[in-house]
DNA sequence: AGTGATATGGACGCACCGTCCGTTTCGCCG
DNA sequence: CGGCGAAACGGACGGTGCGTCCATATCACT
């Protein structure tokens, strides 16, 4: 890749502000490639030449936001970033991620990427992160629970408890901060080490 | 509603029978309305005037073996049935449901049932089951953690699990009982009762 | 400026959805 | 037993969105 057109980066952040501006009026299902394109004033062709479909469309917008979160889970301050317990450190990724859910779950939504969302990469981020609060806890089957506990953030999920069920973010934060402490927490350990 | 008409009631059987095979074969996504129609030998509008989509097919062929573990969740023998400990009980549920997945998870995986699967009625089963477990074990916000303690058994999860992942049932169940265990066991209280 | 590679755009073919309406079948009633 | 209104039927139809194809326009390098 001898780096990209000059016209063809042109052309990709013309599709994206398109799409986010769509994507935020009807909802990511409602809107078909077709419109993307004709809101970007691109040809369905080009469209297509850099995303495969909507779904890609819909990764490329939130990475931009999932990377924010990614970096603090990395190198940010306790309770998120490293030196919290695992419970806390859970607590407070779940809290995250609703937030993340709250601002940007529009995005996802709906579209396939529901049925794609294990794919994408964030996912894999995730994921690894749960994945080694768990060996720090010392949690049995760690690969398969960390599957278990990425499951009641799923965008569905979430949608379902704040639409259909009336809850709050706050209510479901609490919620999962407290299934955090439950799952990691071992009561016999001491706590002052 | 005076009582179905013969050719009716002939055609619901022949549209779900024939629908039951396709599922089968080619798996619950790849299957059109008019693939369903032509097999059953029966018009498009007629597969519509009973049921408006995909979704309510695959619905209505799930229920028959959902309404058994209904039963059994109901009255049957412990763990599954009243008797035993909450978390005993989650625990088999979760093994319960792993098994309804690996039988008829093909029907529902991949259609936009996944994406209705919070309307079927089989759902709102599950919820209140679990929900009575959770109260019964004093946990607090069960409206919400019960939505967060039935994500895990989501079909995409499930799917995920056994066909990215190649985690066998067995390991998933086990990893759910551990799920149900340390979230529903409270150490301080007495095992004898 | 010339030139080959790359990108573009919109028309095209396809598949499926969901509806519409003329025809057929049912089951009751005289 | 035959007629009749209601209910069910079936396949054609219009519409929508997908993903591809290719003639044309644009770029970047010499």
């Amino acid at each position: 890749m001898v780096a990209e057109r000059a016209d063809a980066a042109r052309n990709r952040r013309r599709v994206l502000a398109a799409a986010a501006a769509l994507f935020a009026e009807h909802g990511a299902a409602n809107v078909s490639m077709e419109q993307i394109a004709a809101e970007a004033g691109v040809g369905k062709a080009t469209l297509y030449r850099r995303f495969p479909d909507r779904a890609a469309i819909a990764v490329a917008l939130l990475d931009e936001h999932e990377r924010a979160l990614q970096d603090e889970l990395i190198s940010g301050a306790p309770p998120l970033g490293p030196g919290a317990a695992p419970a806390e450190r859970l607590a407070a990724f779940y809290a995250a991620m609703v937030d993340l859910l709250e601002q940007h779950g529009h995005l996802v939504l709906g579209a396939e990427v529901g049925h794609r969302r294990f794919d994408v990469g964030a996912y894999q981020f995730w994921r690894t992160h749960v994945l080694t609060l768990l060996r720090d806890a010392h949690v049995e089957r760690p690969e398969v629970m960390v599957e278990l506990l990425l499951a009641p953030v799923a965008p569905e999920v979430h949608r379902h408890q704040r639409e259909a069920l009336h809850h709050t973010a706050e209510r479901v934060k609490a919620a999962l901060a407290e299934l955090a402490h439950r799952v990691l927490d071992r009561p016999e350990t001491d706590k002052g080490t």
